[in-house]
DNA sequence: CTGTATCCCGTGCGATACTG
DNA sequence: CAGTATCGCACGGGATACAG
């Protein structure tokens, strides 16, 4: 219910601030990151490809996510449920930046020795 | 005394964690991005321009970037003190993103009709 | 399978005072 | 001017149990 776009009250100071509390947190930039290079993800796969996220987590932030327009969430009326997640038209255009730091980090990574496949 | 490069202990996810991890927080953004738009500026200045941090956080978070090696400081060993902030070479590599951001908060706060300069 | 609902805790951050 | 040093608290996040 608390969606980052509508938290009024506060003085905005500039796009880089406003973008930052979008994707900040412990999981947006990884969930992203996911639902961009595998194109769509259930909750379950995303629950897999994230270990050490707990439900109450990944369920805050992927509303966090869809409230601010960032990710679609698709759910299917059926037995068992499905519901399919993926990234919007928005936040596509926000996947150049976390391309980038997916390259940088991984960069940065190797340099300390530890390097990381994903 | 403690850099976000050196905290071992945990399991790297990848890259997209890792960057996020460097440059997150509340002030780290907007602080890379106005040392590399006035490519060097003092405490004091920086103070000036956030005018919400306080000294406790703004010390800490040009130490954390200082440790992980994004931004250089610089004494000037006179009376009265003087300090130089620049965004480093590893950290140099990182503004092509943030710029990215820049632009990409900018319209999006437009959208939500509060344009914003800087 | 896809979530809610509670309870709980560490720490990121704020406020304030003081210093070389 | 450029910081330290304390104190304190809200809140982001973790653990666990339960539900449609």
């Amino acid at each position: 219910m608390k969606s980052n776009l509508t938290d009024s009250g506060m003085v905005q100071q500039c796009g880089v601030d406003y973008a930052f509390k979008r994707i900040g947190g412990k999981y947006k930039g990884r969930i992203l990151w996911h639902l961009y290079s595998k194109k769509v993800l259930r909750y379950g796969e995303l629950r897999r490809i994230l270990p050490d996220i707990t439900t109450k987590m990944l369920t805050q932030t992927l509303r966090e996510l869809e409230d601010d327009k960032l990710v679609t969430r698709k759910v299917y009326h059926e037995v068992p449920p499905k519901v399919e997640y993926a990234v919007s038209e928005t936040g596509m255009e926000l996947i150049p930046f976390i391309k980038h730091l997916h390259v940088w980090g991984n960069k940065q990574l190797e340099k300390e020795g530890f390097p990381c496949e994903s």
